[in-house]
DNA sequence: TCTGGGGTCCTAGGACCC
DNA sequence: TCTGGGGTCCTAGGACCC
């Protein structure tokens, strides 16, 4: 989707179309989106809203409404499954698609490309672009080329010269520190890369992303497509398709910095609840549990915990989450954010509990049932632990 | 009033096992 | 005068993506 946050806030709000709009950068956040009048003065989602206030202190800022992109979110992945069930969501806007199967029921790669612009102009009123190539990354970058509101095609026989000029980390999957690596070892260009055999790359920037940064360069990274929808609003596993997630997690970053014990395990135990409820919903457990703290000094420390079986019960992770925390020893240090990562998942079913001389015959599991049941009949956040009232 | 939140994958060292 | 090699798991950090 073509600038998908701003363009879903602008269809309730028409008019503002051709002036700068950003969504989200309130206060300590950032931009995240901003659209194409935004853009033209620099502003780039990720930004802090402090410098794009600085760089377009004109444009009107919308408040994102996370229903309505979940909305169209979901209602943009069905128009792509009703294409094929080759879909690999990457992100709640955008996604790959395995279109060889397609071929003789719905037409050549680019009439299936602007079909699916089509429908997803009419029916969500906003604009995509499409990329396509024979490979993952090819496609990807084809389709940031293609934007606004394009089509772009990458035949495998001009993909070589295409991505020769480039600069290394126009490449997908090349961030800026590989790119600074890059260019301090002399390789600006794809061509610069190509020329040199892979052992030589490997030696260079390691065995792994040598490897990789060499098939990014060819242009023959993978085609196959992994049917996992991750973090996808949660839709990829809601719809049953793929493999379950690797992890979990919430984090949240304190309107001020907290050096209260209390303050910061009270936020601990709010996302904790979150990400216990999200893994009963999706019917997974994990067994890692992983602590993030931020500092004032905006300094990150994670600290995980491994326990003997997996679990999706909020006291249990809660538990683990205040041992990490308290071992930290903070005693008067600034936090800016905490965080809470449930990792190493497996669906429920799979989840053998051992049982515990003297347990009691019911405990937490059955409290967060409940609560999840109540959630569900009268809306989340209608029981939740004493603590977390206002 | 600098710098969000959701993820995946890789690396590297140490413990542990055979 | 000694301490191999292969594997897995755990932990912490970091790069990257949108």
């Amino acid at each position: 989707m073509d600038a998908f946050y701003a363009s879903v806030m602008l269809r309730e709000r028409p008019e503002l179309r051709d002036q700068p709009v950003v969504v989200g950068g309130g206060h300590r956040g950032v931009v995240l989106a901003a659209n194409y009048p935004a853009r033209a003065h620099g502003v780039r989602s990720g930004m802090s809203g402090t410098q794009a206030r600085r760089l377009c202190p004109q444009a009107v800022r919308l408040a994102p409404d996370y229903d309505a992109f979940s909305t169209v979110s979901a209602a943009v992945l069905e128009v792509f499954r009703r294409v094929t069930p080759l879909v690999e969501a990457v992100s709640p806007d955008e996604a790959f698609l395995d279109v060889r199967g397609a071929a003789r029921r719905l037409g050549t790669p680019v009439e299936i490309a602007e079909r699916v612009r089509a429908v997803v102009r009419d029916e969500q009123g906003i604009t995509c672009s499409v990329g396509i190539a024979a490979t993952i990354s090819v496609a990807k970058l084809a389709s940031r080329r293609a934007k606004p509101d394009g089509v772009l095609v990458l035949p495998p026989d001009q993909v070589a010269g295409y991505l020769a000029p480039l600069d290394v980390g126009e490449l997908h999957g090349i961030g800026e520190k590989t790119r600074a690596r890059l260019h301090e070892l002399g390789l600006v260009t794809v061509a610069d890369v190509t020329e040199l055999p892979v052992a030589v790359l490997q030696q260079r920037v390691g065995r792994h992303l040598g490897a990789h940064l060499h098939a990014l360069a060819h242009g023959t990274d993978r085609s196959e497509l992994t049917t996992r929808a991750t973090g996808v609003f949660g839709y990829g596993a809601r719809s049953g398709a793929g493999e379950p997630d690797r992890s979990m997690g919430a984090q949240e970053t304190f309107a001020r910095d907290s050096a209260d014990r209390e303050t910061v395990l009270r936020e601990v135990l709010r996302l904790t609840a979150k990400v216990a409820r999200r893994l009963r919903t999706a019917e997974v457990a994990g067994r890692t549990v992983t602590l993030t703290v931020r500092f004032s000094d905006f300094r990150t420390i994670t600290r995980s915990r491994t326990l003997a079986e997996p679990t999706d019960v909020t006291q249990e992770i809660y538990a683990a989450a205040v041992v990490l925390h308290d071992a930290l020893r903070l005693r008067g240090v600034g936090v800016r954010l905490v965080g809470v990562r449930v990792e190493g998942l497996v669906p429920r079913a799979r989840v053998e509990r051992q049982g515990v001389l003297g347990e009691r015959e019911h405990g937490w599991s059955d409290a967060d049932q409940a609560v999840d049941r109540a959630a569900r009949r009268f809306g989340s956040g209608v029981v939740r632990p004493a603590s977390l009232l206002p």
